[in-house]
DNA sequence: ATCAGATAGTGGGATATACAACAAAATAAT
DNA sequence: ATTATTTTGTTGTATATCCCACTATCTGAT
């Protein structure tokens, strides 16, 4: 018999059959091609039980490098995306509507800016969806995978990469800003008050104020839900926003505010 | 003719329940995000029975726009990760260990640039595991979230975003990389021969030639697997690099040529 | 060669999903 | 308002997957 084969070839057995190690690289690599497999599929494929194929896809799973599945698994979801179970989920449907509204109102051939936050992502799925012909500056990965997949262009901006909030900040990122002007810049916040907008996040806000700055028309995105809010820094006045994209009419002081300060209120369709 | 009035007037009916089209669109919006969805959850989340949803995902699936799958479904495969065939994939041992070999080259307190590339993230991971305290500017998205869950801090590259590479090129990003100078760069490559490495795809070449002009140390990490070949641009010549991190030691004529242009020959540990 | 630990297979009961046919409800058309 | 059509829900059964405990086999080390 052979002896040699305990040194060549230890990627397989006597049988051909692959050790836990190869099958589990090759399950992730199949998920690098293909954005789900079946168990079903594993067991043929490698000509081991389910089991055995479950234990691989649960290590795997544990490990954060898949997504399991009833009956398979999927490739991990690159960001972070809100998930639906999630409490903000609650206020997805007045989110989306928001950013529909917005992406309505961006025209094909028109440049924009467009803040990181859970808002805007959604706008920029409806700009994805839409298939507008437009160019996007972002400093929002989410924002650019996004919209990498539909028709418009993306830059992305430089600078500090935040994990948490899977975005750029930093000087390099207003300097970079500091260089374009556009037609639109669509941005969101933590709160807003008779005072203005404002974010909870440091960083952020600055860009914020940025973007506002070079762009012809400034649109804020926020959900009704933050009326009233007011957050760590303030991003600006409601005077330098041309218009609020929101899914309910605000009420009040606000209200009063927004008119005083000519803000347009663009409410959401209840769609 | 009555028909006008029920238009797309409301796509939730009373109890707030969404349309089939409504839902289907959804359901699509969620695949451009997520890699897959399972029915479960979407009848958790539309409120609406399993039947209908299974229905849902069947007509979408007809239609060529998802994939089915136990449970649920998923995106069709596109080319999101067409850069891996499935025999470079065969090699991610070796990219694993060439990138330990190199991410052991960082020393704390160090600034580097990384490029984009399957072998480059392979040291990212590596990086963010040693905790080497260090300072990262890269272009590629995987390699800034790879590392931004590590020790080293990491600035990210603005240009126009490739969704097939997850990487920004361009003059934006060109411009900002010239802006540093570091200690250590490390690119990949699609080739390696005894005239220098080579890069198929179309603006990388560029990328990787900036950050080698702006780096003391030179680093290529590149698979044995491509010695020989060649790219469609090429990046530079052999005696731009200070060292080659590979698996296998070249030989012939790449060989003497990386002896005669002074580059150093670093392989890693087969462990 | 022998042994211990790791790895894979087997069987059974519980659970989840699939499928088909039909009933109920909502919507559109007249 | 009434009818026709579409859409959704329900029920029951077949199938697939899951999970657990246990046994068998393989691997590596002494």
């Amino acid at each position: 018999m052979a002896q040699a084969k305990t040194r060549l070839k230890m990627a397989e057995n006597g049988r051909g059959r692959l050790k836990k190690r190869e099958r589990r690289r090759l399950i992730l690599l199949e998920l690098k091609l293909r954005p789900h497999v079946r168990i079903s599929e594993l067991v043929r494929h490698f000509n081991v039980s389910a089991e055995t194929v479950r234990r691989d896809l649960d290590a795997l799973a544990d490990d954060g490098l898949i997504d399991r599945a009833h009956g398979g698994a999927s490739a991990p979801a690159q960001g972070h995306y809100p998930s639906l179970d999630e409490r903000a989920y609650a206020r997805i449907a007045e989110r989306e509507r928001i950013g529909r509204r917005a992406a309505g109102l961006v025209q094909d051939g028109e440049t924009l800016m467009i803040d990181s936050g859970s808002t805007t992502i959604q706008m920029a799925r409806a700009l994805a969806w839409l298939g507008t012909q437009c160019t996007v500056i972002t400093n929002s990965i989410p924002v650019a995978m996004t919209i990498g997949h539909g028709a418009p262009e993306v830059i992305l901006c430089p600078g500090e990469y935040l994990p948490a909030e899977s975005a750029t900040v930093g000087t390099e990122t207003l300097e970079f800003l500091e260089r374009f002007n556009v037609d639109r810049c669509v941005i969101g916040a933590s709160g807003l008050t008779a005072s203005g907008p404002s974010e909870t996040v440091r960083g952020f806000a600055a860009v914020k104020r940025v973007m506002l700055q070079r762009a012809t028309n400034r649109h804020l995105l926020i959900d009704s839900q933050k009326f009233g809010h007011k957050g760590l820094a303030n991003v600006g006045e409601l005077a330098d926003l041309q218009s609020v994209v929101v899914d309910a009419k605000p009420k009040g002081d606000l209200l009063s505010a927004l008119d005083g300060a000519d803000v347009d209120i663009l409410v959401a369709d209840p769609a």
